[in-house]
DNA sequence: ACGTCTCCATACTTCTGAGTATGGTAAATG
DNA sequence: CATTTACCATACTCAGAAGTATGGAGACGT
């Protein structure tokens, strides 16, 4: 078995898997309007010639992605965050979340730069949505009544949100120094009261 | 003097500072990147070469234009913010301002969405910086010792541009509505403790 | 009246990136 | 062994947007 599936990078040829993996990199590192066909083929090590076997055309391969990357969120949020039973230390666990899980944060927040974009619009409404609704379940199982719980969970994301934005902008302490979680502490206090 | 002012839009001929002000018009609808030089000149009902004529080159509009921009936003700052003298009102208008002063709000709104354009960056950090500065002093004023107001301040900043995102993603209730100023209290009240 | 300066139109060139056409090679398969 | 199939290279076309070259028309001073 262990040489039957081997290492996907020690693999002649390429799966349509590769490429999408590699768009999101992409992503991540430029933004998706750096995700040109070429680029993607040079670090691929591959031409054009075989983009183009392998998806009908650019829009094709962003669509499979971001289907792909939203999926990976997705069992990310119930796996990593509805596991904790206690609501609080879920809350405060999104946060501490931005550490870890470079990749897919780093393609959140370059697609939170391309809102106008007409494939990434819906998928950034459905994650939006299916994370504030997560939250707000924790508020609510906190105490908090359903009016209460979804104003908390907007004004969290909202935060959390705003914090990728001055994370782009180098506005933010670099993670993990004490000034970090000096703010940390500030920011979960502010947000998930005791009562 | 009425007759020699007059209004520029009778003018028979341009001035660089009316593709300035297109182009912030154009980048608050559709961002940076739409600014083009040709659907610009339609715009403005001439074609290229009298843009040339006026500017050196595409990067050269831009740069004057975020310049002109940055201008507006720094008196706005201290004439509509700075005249209110209770700070705790003067945080609340500043949530508040986002529905009036449209154009320079989604001229922000928009060049967020470009952090990573090489002329937008040091703005954007010009900016938030100087904003948060801003509320930084006025939670100062209130009482809180430095640290805390630093804190504070970057948190609200964060939630007022969680919200910017959440609105290019129609992801926030409509302003005016009543849905929309109870978030509203329920924000100030959340990041704006009387004590 | 004449030349100059300002502002703009038209017609180019250039570059970049998407997409196509076609052919090549290595592995699998009969 | 021969041939198909999967994967990729090479060499194109095509469209959009930046920038250039050049010429024209009106205002304006002298």
């Amino acid at each position: 078995m262990t040489q039957a599936v081997a290492k996907k990078k020690e693999r002649s040829t390429l799966s349509a898997g590769d490429w999408e993996q590699q768009a999101l990199v992409l992503i991540a590192e430029k933004g998706i309007r750096a995700v040109a066909v070429e680029l993607l083929a040079r670090r691929m090590g591959v031409t054009k010639g075989s983009f183009y076997w392998h998806f009908q055309n650019r829009e094709s391969l962003l669509e499979q992605s971001l289907i792909r990357w939203e999926k990976h969120d997705e069992v990310n949020l119930q796996t990593s965050l509805g596991a904790i039973e206690d609501p609080r230390e879920r809350l405060r666990s999104f946060f501490r979340r931005t550490g870890r899980e470079k990749l897919t944060h780093n393609v959140y927040s370059s697609l939170c730069m391309a809102s106008d974009h007409p494939q990434v619009e819906p998928l950034l409404e459905r994650v939006a949505e299916r994370r504030m609704r997560h939250i707000e379940k924790a508020f609510a199982e906190i105490g908090f009544d359903p009016q209460e719980a979804s104003h908390r969970a907007r004004l969290t994301y909202s935060a959390y949100l705003g914090f990728l934005q001055l994370q782009k902008q180098h506005q933010t302490p670099s993670l993990s120094s004490e000034e970090f979680e000096a703010y940390m502490t500030h920011v979960i206090a502010t947000l998930i009261p005791e009562k």
